[in-house]
DNA sequence: GATTAGTTGAGACAAAATCTCAACCGTAAT
DNA sequence: ATTACGGTTGAGATTTTGTCTCAACTAATC
């Protein structure tokens, strides 16, 4: 059953924040007030941002972190796997707070990005690469088409 | 059955050739050398190149096509469908001359993409999307993960 | 509190992509 | 074949996106 996902939960959001530490901890990595501001911001904004929208955002702006600061931490983020970074065709990096397996549907009139469940195509359900020697680690799936309101805006034309 | 993608031939060069020549004139797009060039060398480029590495090709180089020229013809082929865009993280934007429903294998160590067809999962088995008023138009699947090389490599250290 | 190794900020730098505009060329009508 | 027109091209400036450098700083550990 194919599903739209729904925002991340304040209840999610100390859990994630909580894990980042233990695994900062983990790493040996140092667990920065940047840092932390970084995931803070990426975890409040729903929905794919940019690098440069994390900088701009309210949070990043009011500490007065810098540009390289911003690219680095997400960059940490993703190395420690508390984020992933998308990318879909015409469009910049995004980052995406999402861990759970999930895939892309991505509008390519407006570039909206949803998230949507679909259990029927996983990671168990995609076992053998292995055949080519491939450790397959990541599954994601971009379907790419028109959204509601731009098939609205089309059939007035 | 999965498999891993063979070359694209001679024989399916011309054709597609042809196909974009054809494409233009319906859609009233003129026919310049630079863009007939800025196909064949997409063509005989096989595996998904950027926008600089077809600049940077033989035909592109000895015709002395410029760099705008070249990012302008390459969208107009996406435009008409021609090929298309394609786009891994951590990567610049790559060009894919392939059509048929494929996926992509790549590797997040040494960036390598290789095309796979996987006919469990394409189009005919992806309706469904207008549950949320979303019509479908391509379906790709990323699948991230670490190719046999790299694992050797890795083994070793 | 001292030590150490990793982090930060500011701005320079690099890479990727887009824009500008005058000159040019394909196309189709004549 | 000629002409008129609109789209295309090239060169280089510009913008956008991301990385690098290095001195000053700070988290973590003892």
């Amino acid at each position: 059953m194919k599903r739209i996902l729904a925002p991340i939960n304040a209840e999610t959001k100390r859990r994630r924040i909580a894990e980042f530490e233990r695994r900062c901890r983990e790493a040996g990595i140092p667990m920065t007030d940047q840092r932390r501001i970084v995931v803070e911001a990426v975890l409040d904004m729903h929905c794919h941002p940019t690098a440069d929208q994390v900088y701009a955002s309210s949070q990043v702006r009011r500490a007065r972190i810098s540009r390289a600061t911003v690219y680095r931490s997400l960059e940490s983020l993703v190395m420690l796997g508390v984020i992933t970074k998308a990318c879909h065709p015409g469009d910049v990096v995004r980052y995406d707070a999402r861990l759970e397996p999930h895939h892309h549907l991505v509008c390519l009139e407006c570039g909206e990005v949803v998230d949507i469940a679909d259990p029927s195509i996983t990671m168990t359900r995609l076992p053998d690469m292995s055949v080519f020697g491939f450790e397959v680690r990541d599954c994601r799936m971009q379907l790419r088409g028109v959204c509601r309101r731009c098939r609205r805006k089309e059939k007035k034309r």
